[in-house]
DNA sequence: TTTTTAAACCCTAACCGTTAGTGTTACGGT
DNA sequence: ACCGTAACACTAACGGTTAGGGTTTAAAAA
């Protein structure tokens, strides 16, 4: 698998991968919104329609690799060691993720992010397609009898624990806090107790 | 109070109701995208820059009266009665909030809403904001010692019901099915259990 | 009352993200 | 060597939104 890519593909990717660093540089230089499309691709010295074919919108841009979030959640759900129980892994998890974009070089990206309302709206629409796809994981965990709407629950949380984590204080010590109010939430969702 | 509004003002309130009448017209029969800004305002028989000194965006003429919501909720907490337990409250809350959202008259327009991507995004966007204002709400109420993280957690999961069991099969059972887990979570958050 | 202020409204023209239509180039499979 | 097609370019437009600048009229000040 994966073999050697062609010409044609390294092409592509390059062309992506410049049309990205231009619209970062950009935006960081000026700020997001004093910074038009048309801008962007003149910066990376293509068409308006290409850097289109690229990138859904202006917004996905910024986003460049985020389709990360979605699999790492997802995969450590389906991944993880048989018996492993579900929240701690999911825990450490959202661990790792808040402390990735809660890091020192991402700073600048993030505080661009925080002051614009578009983006801040995108990456929530973002976050929703997260949780949809995790409940569907969750859902999909062998040996567990949660209802669908229990498990859709859970995902909404989880993603509300890395949203809200983020902006806290203290991020490390917020998805702690969150997570033991999951893990209440999750057990009184458990069929058996007091059945 | 409220003293008898003048020309004035009643004047302007009649507009923005012609302007929000005839999108509402248009949207359900035409459907959303197919109708243009351009549209609404000729039907209203206003200039385009009036509609939107009365509406912040297109989206905005779909969720006229839904300040309502935002107020509703934040009214459930800061005006009940003292020592009335804060969950309970906000759960008939939600569902009345529900069921007037699912009730028969109400249907055109969740479908509507439903089937345009750019209306589903809105929506979310606005009930972030209402989780919001619901989490300084719950910081404020007297006699309460959670934490800030806890209160706009537990704000979050109230709004996360809502969106959760209107997509439910059954919303109602969906609400009580949802609570259940964000009592747990709250218990969780108190600060006297064990300590 | 008269005068003044400013809110509500109108119109035109544009800005900006996004897309359709239509070619052109050049990689990759045959 | 040849053909199909993916990647890219160019132009022009569409639709939401805003700026600029003007007119009317309710309401507050004189």
């Amino acid at each position: 698998m994966t073999v050697p890519p062609g010409r044609r593909e390294r092409k592509k990717a390059a062309t992506r991968q410049k049309i990205a660093d231009a619209a970062l540089r950009l935006f960081l230089e000026r700020g997001y919104d004093a910074v038009g499309i048309r801008d962007v691709a003149a910066e990376a010295d293509v068409a308006v329609t290409t850097l289109f074919s690229h990138f859904a919108s202006k917004e996905a841009l910024v986003f460049e690799q985020d389709q990360d979030f979605e699999q790492r959640l997802t995969q450590a759900v389906t991944g993880r060691a048989p018996h492993e129980p579900l929240l701690p892994t999911l825990r450490r998890e959202i661990h790792a993720l808040v402390r990735h974009c809660t890091a020192d070089g991402a700073a600048p990206v993030w505080h661009m992010i925080d002051a614009s309302p578009a983006l801040r709206e995108y990456e929530e629409s973002m976050r929703l397609r997260h949780a949809e796809s995790l409940a569907t994981a969750i859902a999909a965990d062998p040996g567990r009898s949660q209802t669908t709407t229990a498990c859709r629950t859970i995902a909404r949380f989880v993603i509300d624990a890395y949203a809200l984590a983020r902006e806290a204080a203290d991020p490390e010590a917020a998805v702690d806090e969150i997570f033991r109010m999951i893990e209440a939430a999750w057990e009184t969702a458990s069929p058996s107790p007091l059945m």
